[in-house]
DNA sequence: CATCACTATCTGCTATGTCAACTACTAGTT
DNA sequence: AACTAGTAGTTGACATAGCAGATAGTGATG
């Protein structure tokens, strides 16, 4: 908190929130990604796919809608697609109209595996982050932080 | 759209401060990483460890000991250091008194590349991270988030 | 109906990270 | 010294993500 750090590191407040921001994720994925496979059988990146497609009208998207939404690139979800279809979790179906596009949609049992994981997860969250914070300090955090996700990107990502 | 009645999506306080931190930390990252490895010539896994190297006493540690200042397994840190090493930034020696032991050191060339990358990339964490942030919301995030990286609880490893 | 430009998705190569097993060394005991 | 348990670090087999190029389908133009 006080300045009696090295003073050859900026001990900016921007720093310290931002310091603060990347050890929060981590940690906390760092815990509940094994508990997550240890209880649902699969890894976060499956059921960031299955909450989305759970989302979705008709629990089904689009490779490219899919793509949007999460933080893979497009060969990556291609294969991570293919992992979880697999595994019966999802299914690819023909898009009626253009026969280039896939529908990846949650099966029954997709769903049902996703309901499950998804509330297994939430309870993780809240008590290796949640619980470790104040209303107030919820609430700060929130707002703060709420221009990353809720504005999809003011300045372009380009350099 | 379907029956959207859905209790197992909460909109709870954590759950929002919990995107937040997520979508902070993914989407900073995104564009950070991209503008170091452009302007340095090396990822930001490089940049962690050559900045811990910095701030440790003669710029050195055992593997070890980098291992708990990162978010590697130690088997990752050996293959990274490895790379590291490869292009000249870090160097391994022995340690006086225990021969299974590494000290992983700075080189000149390597402090001098810690130096631009660490300057460059704070700009661009400001740019990105910080700037999106008044004052005191730096200050709220920073002070409710310090837990995580101050003091982790259960794995106390120093005393 | 052939062709061109564009879009949607997949595949080959490669980079990087993990787990488990391995090597080398240290230290305590007999 | 020899035996054993524990520690430091590396290595092998494997999984996953990314980029760039390939493949297949669409729509407009002639």
């Amino acid at each position: 908190m006080s300045d009696d750090e090295d003073p050859s590191r900026p001990t900016a407040l921007w720093n310290e929130a931002w310091r603060g921001v990347l050890f929060a994720a981590s940690r906390t994925l760092q815990i509940a990604e094994p508990e997550l496979v240890e209880q649902a059988g699969f890894p976060l990146t499956w059921l960031d796919v299955l909450a989305q497609l759970y989302d979705a009208p008709e629990n089904g998207l689009r490779m490219q809608e899919l793509e949007q939404r999460s933080l893979f690139t497009r060969s990556g979800l291609t294969r991570l697609v293919d992992r979880i279809e697999a595994d019966g979790l999802v299914r690819r179906e023909a898009v009626p109209g253009d026969r280039r596009g896939v529908r990846v949609v949650l099966t029954t049992e997709g769903r049902r595996r996703h309901d499950a994981a998804f509330v297994d997860h939430l309870k993780v969250i809240e008590r290796e982050f949640g619980r470790r914070l104040t209303q107030v300090q919820q609430q700060a955090v929130a707002e703060a932080l709420a221009t990353f996700w809720h504005d999809d990107g003011p300045a372009a990502e380009d350099s």
